[in-house]
RNA sequence: GGGUCGGUGUCCGAGUGGCCAAAGGAAGCAGACUGUAAAUCUGCCGGCGCAGCCUACGGGGGUUCGAAUCCCUCCCGGCCCA
C-alpha cells in the first residue's frame, strides 16, 4: 500500500508545494485542507473535479477536507477574468447555488459525522467576507503584505506589463481576500493546507505566508498541474459547452462519452487524475493502450470509473450500455428490450405524434428534425450538414434535405433516431 | 476633468466610401482515413421561404446614389496629464 505522497507523486498531482515539510505532514495524516470553487453556477463542472478528487484522496488518507465556495470573492473576480460587473444583489442566488452543489460534493467527499475527525465541511466565504469591515481587513491582512510583492505576482504583472491592459483595484485585492479566507479557515477550523490548480499558485502561496505572519503557525500550499490537452486546447468542453457534474446539465450518457473520447496520449494522465485505481491497474491499462489502442480499454475504464464516482453505479452502467448499443450494433439488429433501454438513456426529446402522421406526408423534414433535436442550431446549419453527408436517420445517411419523416420511420412504434456525424445521437419520441 | 488611442463575426485580427456577410489565423462542425483516438487532406462555418432577401462591424443620429469605413453625439476600455 503506497503512502499518500507516493500515490500523489505516481499520479503526477504535485506541481508545486510551499514547503518540503508538507510531504511528511501529508503522510502523517491529520491535516485540514481546503480547495475553493466558484459558486456562480448551480453545478460544479469538470474543472472542479480534479480538486475534488484530490480532496477525496486526502480524506481517504486521514485528512479533513473543506470545500470553500467563493460566494464572497465571486463578486470581485479573479484577475484573469474579464470585469463583467458582478451583481451584489445575487447574494441569495449564490447561496442557493452553494446548496445546490452540496449533493455533488457529497458524492466524492464524506460529510457524514461517522467520518469522525475527517468529516468534510462545506463553507462559504460570503459568510465572513460580505460584512468584513474594510479597516479590520486592512489591519489583519493588508498590514502583512507589501504592494511590492503583490505586484510581482504573475497574474498581476501580466496585466500591468501588457500594453492596452490594466487591472482594477478590486481585482488587485483579490489575492488578499483569498489570503483572508485561508486565515479565517485556519483560525476557525484549524485548516493548514490549501490546494488548487497551478494557476492558483500565486494566491495560495501568498495566503500561506499571510497566515504564517499573522498567527505564527505553519501552514502549507500545494498545487496540481493544470489539465490540458496535448494540443493545448481547453479540456472539459463538449459540443454543448462545459461538462457539468449535474446530470440535468450534462447527462450521465454525455458525461460518459466525454471521457470515453479522450485521446490515447492523455488517457494515462486522466486515469491517474480522476480514478482511484491502484498503480498496478493503471500500469496494466497503460500497457493495454500501448499494445491494443483500438480496444480503448483505458478509455472505457476511465469513463466507467469517473461516471460511477460522479453519478453512481447505476447511471454509469446505463451510460455504458447505451454507448455499447449505439456504437456497437445496427439499430435494426437490436432486440426490442435492448432498443427501449438504449432509447431510455440516450438524449431524447418528445414530439407530437401528429407531426409524424402519415408516411412521407408528414410536415417534419429531416432538416427541421435536426434543429428540433438541437443537433443543429439553425435550419441553414442543418442543410449544410445534410449536404456534407453528416446527417443520419435511423442509422442511414440522408442526402435529401427535404426528406420528410413519417410514421413509417418510427422504430419500436414511437422512436426516431437522428444522428449528426458519427457519434452525436438524439432520439425523437412521438407522444 | 483634459489629451490620446481604441471598441469588427465564437475568439484573435485585417479592412479606412462601392468589388464587404466583411482578408487571415484559431476554435468549432461535417466528410475521407481509422479505433467513438491522434495526425493529415477536403468542405462548411450570421439568419431565412437560399441563383434572392434580411440582419450585422459598441448605441443613436447625420452626410452620401452608396458607410464597418466620413461627420456629430453618447456609452465602454487602454494609456498619458490634472
Amino acid at each position: 500500500m503506497p503512502t499518500l505522497v507516493d500515490d500523489l507523486t505516481f499520479r503526477g498531482l504535485i506541481h508545486q508545494l510551499s514547503d518540503q515539510a508538507l510531504l511528511e505532514r501529508l503522510d502523517a495524516g491529520g491535516l485540514t485542507a481546503y480547495a475553493g470553487f466558484d459558486p456562480s453556477a448551480s453545478s460544479l463542472h469538470h474543472g472542479n473535479l480534479l480538486q475534488l478528487c484530490t480532496l477525496r484522496r486526502l480524506q481517504l488518507a486521514g485528512h479533513r477536507p473543506i470545500a470553500l465556495a467563493g460566494g464572497g470573492t465571486g463578486f470581485i473576480g479573479d484577475p484573469s477574468g474579464k470585469s463583467d460587473e458582478r451583481n451584489l444583489l445575487d447574494l441569495d442566488h449564490l447561496a442557493a447555488n452553494v446548496e445546490g452543489v452540496r449533493p455533488q460534493l457529497a458524492r466524492l467527499l464524506d460529510f457524514e459525522p461517522s467520518a469522525g475527525p475527517t468529516q468534510a465541511l462545506l463553507a462559504d466565504n460570503a459568510s465572513w467576507l460580505y460584512d468584513l469591515p474594510l479597516v479590520t481587513f486592512l489591519r489583519d491582512v493588508g498590514k502583512h503584505v507589501t504592494v511590492n510583492q503583490m505586484v510581482k505576482k504573475d497574474s498581476v504583472r501580466a496585466r500591468l506589463e501588457r500594453a492596452g491592459e490594466g487591472i482594477s483595484y478590486s481585482e488587485f485585492s483579490y489575492m488578499l481576500l483569498q489570503a483572508y479566507d485561508f486565515l479565517r479557515l485556519h483560525l476557525d477550523e484549524g485548516c493548514d493546507l490549501q490546494i488548487g490548480g497551478s494557476d492558483q499558485w500565486g494566491n495560495i502561496s501568498l495566503g500561506a505566508e499571510v497566515v504564517g505572519k499573522v498567527t505564527g503557525d505553519k501552514v502549507y500550499g500545494l498545487t496540481t498541474p493544470l489539465v490540458t490537452r496535448p494540443d493545448g486546447a481547453k479540456f472539459g468542453k463538449t459540443v454543448e459547452g462545459a461538462v457539468w457534474l449535474d446530470p440535468a446539465r450534462t447527462s450521465p450518457y454525455r458525461f460518459y462519452q466525454f471521457f470515453l473520447n479522450v485521446e490515447d496520449r492523455s488517457v494515462g494522465q486522466y486515469l491517474r487524475f480522476y480514478t482511484f485505481f491502484s498503480h498496478g491497474e493503471i500500469a496494466a491499462l497503460d500497457a493495454e493502450t500501448e499494445a491494443h489502442p483500438e480496444r480503448r480499454a483505458a478509455q472505457r475504464a476511465l469513463a466507467r470509473s469517473v461516471c460511477e464516482l460522479v453519478h453512481g453505479e447505476g447511471e454509469a452502467a446505463r451510460a455504458e450500455r447505451a454507448s455499447a448499443a449505439l456504437f456497437g450494433a445496427e439499430l435494426c439488429e437490436l432486440d426490442e428490450s435492448t432498443l427501449l433501454e438504449v432509447f431510455e438513456d440516450a438524449p431524447s426529446s418528445a414530439i407530437s405524434a401528429q407531426a409524424l402522421a402519415g408516411n412521407g406526408s408528414g410536415t417534419l423534414d429531416i432538416v427541421g428534425a435536426l434543429v428540433r433535436a438541437e443537433l443543429c442550431g439553425s435550419l441553414s446549419e442543418a442543410r449544410r450538414l445534410v449536404a456534407a453527408g453528416g446527417a443520419y436517420l435511423n442509422n442511414q445517411r440522408i442526402d435529401d434535405p427535404s426528406r420528410l419523416i413519417g410514421s413509417g420511420d418510427l422504430v419500436a412504434g414511437r422512436y426516431v433516431e437522428l444522428r449528426k456525424g458519427r457519434r452525436d445521437y438524439h432520439l425523437l419520441r412521438a407522444e
